[in-house]
DNA sequence: ATTTTATCGAGAATTATTTCTCGATTGAAA
DNA sequence: TTTCAATCGAGAAATAATTCTCGATAAAAT
């Protein structure tokens, strides 16, 4: 049932935005949504979205479209997002303290249940109702435990560290916010979460809007 | 010199990385590097690196490589990181608050210059040295400071409101952390970031690996 | 001075992704 | 009942991205 089909990061990358169309749409009470409907509200090619609606295995019908609810449970079932895991953050500086707030985090498949930093003043103060507990504990917590996410929002330059102590506690996958590339053993799933990667495409964009004659503002 | 020149998103998501990488070489005193050793780092084809680094302008030498200083350098240029935009930020809350205090964001090209929130408790306070004014001023000032950019980071049922005021004030760009597909005109830049993408790719991972019977924890 | 080796840059080949085409299906309208 | 219009799903075609190949170049080794 899990058969590990590859599926284009494209793809992925363009459901959680399905997902959060048809749980609109779900709300206002509609019951079938068709592709057409879907890619002319995000520009996409009609096509383009039956091809991606296709991986999670739900099908449509055909002059009616998809049922709305089947929809978002089978995108849902897909991403993992009906599976919460546990996740440990790391670093509850400003950003770890955004998150630790975010409870909508849990919709998708993450539940942070404690924090872990190495300043003395938040060891042992709570954020947003978990503890913050000192950072050499991680590892051995890690292992009892069985947390499977790590979260990793200390500065760049301890970003290695913290993931080496994941990965020696047995920590399945790691999502970074700092921006470096960590070195990891090649079983261990990391996403980096690159706030530069959107900002590269914005800035350059406003440097050439800004450049080009097409707006006369200056 | 602004030849708009079409450059792929995933060329684009990579040029910050190299940048990341490179900074940390630069740091250590090196002063080429070749694209076989960026690659070998970030387990990218070498041509692959090289095809990225070519719509930089920066030019290589045969068997040594590219200078470190020079390809920083143009990298910044080439997103626009050179020239910082001022920003204007609407939600105060858990995620504006670490935004705003996320100095290093001028690094990006962005410069948020004032905060804007309904909540009348938030209002008139400073939050990381930036005042946070009503948001039913947001439109006329981005009229009248001529600002660029809007941040986001309202609840999602407020975001479309919210990015209409921008664009009433004669916004260029605007960078959306509400999950909603934002309805704009189509001269309107826009950038979504979604943390759901990489959750996506991870919790997917997750799921599976779990399942798969390569692992045996349960 | 000559050979060797690493790397660049350009273009070809390969692979992946997106878009197009078309027959089949289904509900609504004539 | 028959026709019509919208949409699905499958496969083909077109487009885009990645990887491979190779001649040129430049530094280091012989
Ligand atoms: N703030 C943002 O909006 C933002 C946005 C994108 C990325 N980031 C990245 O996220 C990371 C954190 O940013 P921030 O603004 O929250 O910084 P911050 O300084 O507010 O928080 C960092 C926290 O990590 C803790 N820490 C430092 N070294 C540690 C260690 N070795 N072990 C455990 N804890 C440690 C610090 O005590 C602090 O609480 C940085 O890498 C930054 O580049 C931040
Ligand atoms: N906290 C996170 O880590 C995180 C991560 C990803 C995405 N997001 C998204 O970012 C947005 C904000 O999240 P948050 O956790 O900071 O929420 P929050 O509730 O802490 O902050 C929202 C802020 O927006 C203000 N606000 C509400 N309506 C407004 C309006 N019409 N005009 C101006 N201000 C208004 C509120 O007063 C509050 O200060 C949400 O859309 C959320 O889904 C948050």
């Amino acid at each position: 049932m899990s058969h590990t089909s590859y599926v284009s990061e494209a793809t992925l990358r363009r459901l959680p935005t399905y997902l959060h169309l048809l749980r609109t749409h779900h709300q206002q009470g509609a019951e079938q949504v068709s592709c057409s409907a879907i890619g002319k509200e995000l520009r996409l090619d009609p096509t383009q979205v039956r091809k991606d609606l296709e991986v999670t295995g739900s099908v449509g019908r055909p002059r009616i479209g998809f049922p709305v609810a089947d929809l978002i449970e089978a995108i849902e079932t897909f991403l993992g997002w009906n599976n919460v895991h546990d996740a440990f953050l790391a670093g509850a500086g400003n950003l770890g303290y955004a998150l630790l707030g975010y409870d909508r985090l849990k919709d998708y498949g993450v539940h942070i249940v404690a924090a872990f930093d190495n300043d003395p003043r938040k060891i042992g103060t709570e954020v947003h109702g978990r503890q913050v507990l000192p950072i050499g504990r991680l590892e051995s917590l890690v292992q009892r435990m069985h947390v499977r996410i790590g979260i990793i929002t200390v500065p760049a330059d301890h970003a290695q560290t913290v993931a080496d102590r994941m990965v020696a506690g047995g920590i399945l996958a790691i999502w970074n916010f700092a921006p470096v590339s960590l070195r990891l053993p090649q079983h261990i799933i990391v996403q980096n979460e690159e706030l530069y990667y959107s900002l590269a495409a914005l800035s350059r964009q406003v440097g050439d809007r800004l450049r080009s004659p097409r707006e006369k503002g200056g």
